[in-house]
This record gives structure tokens, C-alpha cells and sequence, in this order.
DNA sequence: GTAACTGGTTTCCTTTAGGTAAGTACTATA
DNA sequence: TATAGTACTTACCTAAAGGAAACCAGTTAC
């Protein structure tokens, strides 16, 4: 017999001062694309048409202003290089790095939910 | 010196299925009210207008709208007692506690996020 | 001169989330 | 008979997100 954490229902006071927190974490990133150009700009810095041919979908104006918000966040650091014609370089900031672990639990939470869902699908 | 666990920047292969997973999370989590609504009843069982009075600025339609889509994600019971006048009780499922990694990591993160914020508000 | 490249902006439109207020069906109580 | 409580539903409205298509300014290559 395995010795397990006590995996307690969290309290009233656990619960109290986080759900704050989790509407203020969910806020920045929110919206269709933050995490795809997160995730995309962690891989590798890139210019602006290099994320739209990567992000198929996302048009010009919602990606100006995607990355605009994720700038102000500081996510994604934008430097520009005067060559002709003009190069803008985006790229993940080191704070971006810490929504790692957020990032990694959403990903094992959500794969395992698509798993439970296939699983109902079939009864 | 500490030792510290290799914080490799994650791969392209670590991202690329990792993706639809967040946004298969974050879809099920949507919404102004969904959290809330999680914590509310893990807490404790409870009936519709016992939410109301807790969650006081949600109206009917968008709470009955929020309840249905957290009983067909199986997060939500819902349990129907023939008094007069009937009573309907919603309780958290033992499955809603499997979002309690991902509820941790958003908490803390969206609260060093919001530290971050009022530091730089300072400057 | 004109086409093409850069990194966007502008305009217009549709969709969706969510809010407000009122209504509904049933029963119990005064 | 009327009011109140239960658990919602319905109709209508607003604001914001996002999509599509066109446009723009600057420079260089043909």
C-alpha cells in the first residue's frame, strides 16, 4: 500500500483567495491565440509573416493585436532592425518561461479529458 | 549552490501535441463563471438559489446556462428530490477534482502575476 | 513605372457571451 | 383569493472578439 499525500477537498480558505488569482491568470490569457504564439515564439523568435505562415488562421489585424497585449504583459519582447525593408524580430521573454508549469498542467489536465470524452463517445 | 532540476526551454516536439490539449482545457474552463461555480460546489453541495446568494451577480439564465454545461463535462451532479416544492441539488463529481493541479498552478501563477503588475504600476 | 516585399492599419461585418426584465408551472400558506 | 417560494425559461439587448478584404507607407528590383 502506496503512502499517499493527503488529497484533502481543498478548504473554504484554500478556495477564498484563489479564485482571484485563477480570473487574473486566465485573463492574460485569453482569447483564441495567446498561447499558440506563446508557444510558438518559445520554439524560436520570429517576424511577423514567419508567425503568420506558422498560424495559418490568424489574420494580420488579430495578430497586431495579439502581440501588442502579449508585449504589454511582458511575454514577447518586439525589437526592430532598420534594414530595408524594415525587420521586427518577436520574441518569448525569460517571464513567459514561467508559465511553464501553468502550461503543463493544462496540457496533462486537457489531454486526459479528450481521453475521458472519447471514452463516453463509445458507450 | 543549489542543485535545479534542468529547466530546458521546452521542445518543438514537447509543444506541438501539447497545443490542442490547453486549448481543449481552456475551452472546457471558459466562460466568466465556471470556476467559480467548481470551487462553489466542491465546497459544499448545493441548490440553485443557494448559489444565486453566494454567487450574488450571476442571474438565472446564465447560471442554468453555466450548470448544464458543467453537468454534460461531468464536473456537476444534478440530483432532483420530489418535496413540494421539489428540490434540486448540485454537487461537485469526484471528477472535478482532477482540475486540482490545474486550479493550484493558475492560482499561484495568477497571483506572483498580479504581484508582478502592481511592482511594475510602482516605476 | 510598376510590381513586390516589409509590417502592419482600416473598415465593415458576424458571432458569441453575457446582462436585464419579465414570465412560467407548480405548490403551499395566509 | 392572493402572495410567496421553487427552479428555472424566454425575449430582447449590448459589447466585445474575431474574421475578410482592402488599403497604406516605405524601399528596392525589374
Amino acid at each position: 500500500m502506496k503512502t499517499i499525500e493527503k488529497e484533502a477537498i481543498p478548504t473554504t480558505e484554500e478556495c477564498a483567495g484563489s479564485l482571484r488569482n485563477i480570473l487574473d491568470a486566465l485573463y492574460v490569457l485569453n482569447g483564441k491565440w495567446k498561447i499558440a504564439l506563446i508557444l510558438s515564439l518559445v520554439q524560436s523568435p520570429k517576424r511577423f509573416n514567419e508567425i503568420r505562415k506558422e498560424i495559418t488562421k490568424i489574420s494580420p489585424k488579430v495578430l497586431a493585436k495579439e502581440l501588442k497585449d502579449l508585449e504589454l504583459n511582458d511575454f514577447v519582447k518586439r525589437t526592430v532592425y532598420l534594414t530595408t525593408p524594415v525587420t521586427i524580430i518577436y520574441e518569448a521573454t525569460d517571464y513567459s518561461l514561467t508559465l511553464k508549469s501553468v502550461i503543463r498542467e493544462l496540457s496533462v489536465w486537457g489531454e486526459q479529458h479528450r481521453e475521458k470524452v472519447k471514452q463516453s463517445m463509445r458507450k
